[in-house]
RNA sequence: UGCGGGGUAGCUCAAUAAGGUCGAGCGCCUGCCUGUUACGCAGGAGGAUGUGGGUUCGAGUCCCACCCCCGUAGCCA
């Protein structure tokens, strides 16, 4: 068979349906049969249209694994008479060329996917070569600058696959519960909450700001609809850099008419499930790949802990979160030392003679790695005496700090809500208790393993002159939220809702270190390409 | 912003506690290889060592300043 030619003058394509015994039934749109359906098409053939993920020849046999979107597929190409047109074109193709090929599928136990393609014919769109991530070890500032190109690699891709399902679980649950969808603007007036931390915009002459949260206008809408939501970026100007920071990240914020604080927490538990239960169901493989212990997230079920903060400040004082710590402290050492065998042994195989020298690479690589998850927990053992004298020092009235967040929630098994925050540290909306007003009506959701904070929610203020109160108390210019008192003066009633950060999540539920890897284009201070 | 680590080939890293013409693998180019999967073998091209100044006969290496990156703390989803 002759190269095949589906490409107009123009470059493009020509229809050619029916002719490769597809299985769709409905309108073709691609005559191309997706690799995660290539065991539907055992002993067909068919055509793949896809890129080159690494490729392997050896004189007169090509192993060129193609990768089209939907997964990795082995591809053989023999030389003999019907491939000679194309064989040498094909074989020494670079990575990441694009191309379309034509073959019989095999199973076949020896190839990525448990199948191959016996090719027959070929067509090469585009060759590349110089594809800048080769199958071998790359820095981080190197893979950011190559953010575009990076998301083809196998782990970004599995992250960002994982990243579309939470988004569509967020929505399935929330359209399917009686949610509507209520876009709030981007361009926001004035501040949200906090006012230190805003992106200004010049607006016709006129200051705006990126809106940090939707929600005061998704209070306005529920009660028009009774239960809503906004799904949508948000950005935050906070002047830090650290693995949990984004200025420009993903926030769902349901809000609720008639709730009350335990309402609100009681639909946070129900949708933090529903969006595990999900990405298990549909992932579970790929959170595997990814290094992700899945029992640890099968056991997020309902109920999770609800602690306030007074009870969360105790356990800090208290003996639990000393054990912790200097349980960590011991453990963490007996690791360094560990480590440091290793590191020893790896340079001693990388020095050995007779030694393949890929092997000796790898063991070099390897020593450099153990050494810099060595240089990691030195720091957190460094850290650790600090933590314990926050935590024992942590005084009533201030907020929960990382540290703080991360031994509560890893003396819980599964997420902690911690409620009922100090007024003072919490927002102007954020609800009043009544029995106690040093308090508001307010939660956190920490995520299991120190993951962090991954929802913050509170029953909002529904009393006018209370919300009065608070705004003069913040000294926040009253003029600029009539409307929002408007919404206490004409039919208020007990509300309530949360934030759920997208890429937090996603940080947990993939067990990524660094929140850059859980968003496709992270914007950071300071970076903004590509 | 504070503290710690770092900037050497397109990429990942070497260059020995004690200054003396910067080296390897991958990638790229040439040739060979029919079951590879970090394929293998032989050969080749490719470097103002982040920037500026200083010490020295001589600086990737020592000193000073600046720039950039990584980690960490604060703030937060």
């Amino acid at each position: 068979m002759q190269a095949i030619s589906r490409f107009g003058k123009a470059g493009v394509r020509l229809p050619v349906a029916g002719r490769w015994g597809l299985s769709y039934n409905s309108r073709i749109m691609k005559a191309a049969t997706p690799i995660d359906r290539l065991k539907e098409h055992v002993g067909q053939t068919v055509t793949l249209e896809g890129w080159v993920y690494n490729s392997r020849p050896s004189g007169k046999l090509a192993f060129i694994t193609l990768r089209d979107g939907t997964g990795l597929c082995q591809c053989v190409l023999e030389k003999k008479p019907e491939t000679d047109g194309f064989f040498d074109a094909v074989a020494r193709l670079g990575q990441e060329s694009s191309l379309i090929l034509t073959g019989l599928v095999a199973e076949e136990p020896r190839s990525v996917g448990g199948y191959e393609l016996r090719v027959s014919g070929a067509e090469v769109v585009h060759p590349a070569s110089d594809y800048p991530i080769t199958p071998k070890p790359h820095g981080i500032e190197f893979l950011m600058k190559q953010r575009h190109l990076w998301f083809r690699s196998k782990r970004q891709w599995h992250v960002l696959r994982i990243r579309a399902t939470v988004v569509d679980a967020i929505r399935r649950f929330l359209n399917d519960n009686g949610y509507v969808l209520i876009d709030t603007p981007i361009f926001a007036p004035a501040a949200g909450e906090g006012a230190q931390t805003l992106f200004e915009v010049d607006y016709f002459g006129e200051p705006v700001y990126l809106a940090q949260t939707g929600q005061l206008y998704v209070e306005a809408a529920c009660m028009a609809h009774g239960k809503v939501y906004c799904f949508g970026p948000t950005f935050r100007a906070e002047k830090s850099k650290t693995r949990r920071h984004l200025t420009e990240f993903w926030m769902v914020e349901p809000e609720i008419a008639y709730a009350s604080l335990d309402d609100v927490i009681d639909v946070a538990e129900d949708f933090t499930c529903a969006i595990v239960e999900r990405v298990l169901n549909d992932h579970r493989d790929e959170l595997i790949e990814l290094g992700r212990d899945v029992a640890e997230l099968e056991a997020i079920k309902k109920p999770f802990y609800r602690l306030t903060y007074t009870e969360a400040a105790d356990i800090l004082h208290g003996p639990r979160a000393k054990e912790l710590l200097e349980k960590d402290l011991v453990e963490k050492s007996v690791r360094i030392e560990a480590l440091s065998k290793e590191i020893e042994e790896c340079e001693a195989v990388a020095k050995q003679e007779g030694v393949k020298q890929w092997k000796k690479d790898k063991a070099a690589a390897d020593a450099i790695a153990k050494r810099e998850e060595r240089a990691d927990l030195e720091e957190q053992v460094k850290n650790i005496p600090h933590h314990m004298e926050l935590a024992a020092h942590f005084k009533w009235g201030s907020d929960l700090g990382g540290s703080d967040e991360t031994i509560i929630s890893r003396l819980h098994d599964r997420p902690v809500f911690v409620t009922h925050y100090p007024r003072g540290v919490k927002a102007f909306y954020m609800r009043e208790d009544r029995k106690d007003p040093r308090l508001s009506e307010n939660f956190d959701l920490l995520a299991p393993q120190g993951f962090g904070e991954i929802i913050g929610g509170s029953a909002r203020e529904e009393d006018y002159d209370r919300l009065v109160n608070r705004i003069k108390e913040e000294n926040l210019p009253q003029a600029d939220y009539e409307w929002y008192l408007d919404l206490r003066r004409y039919g208020t009633v007990p509300h309530g809702g949360f934030g759920l950060g997208v890429e937090r999540t996603l940080c947990w539920l993939c067990g990524l270190k660094h929140i850059r890897e859980a968003i496709p284009f992270p914007r950071m201070m300071g970076k903004f390409y590509p």
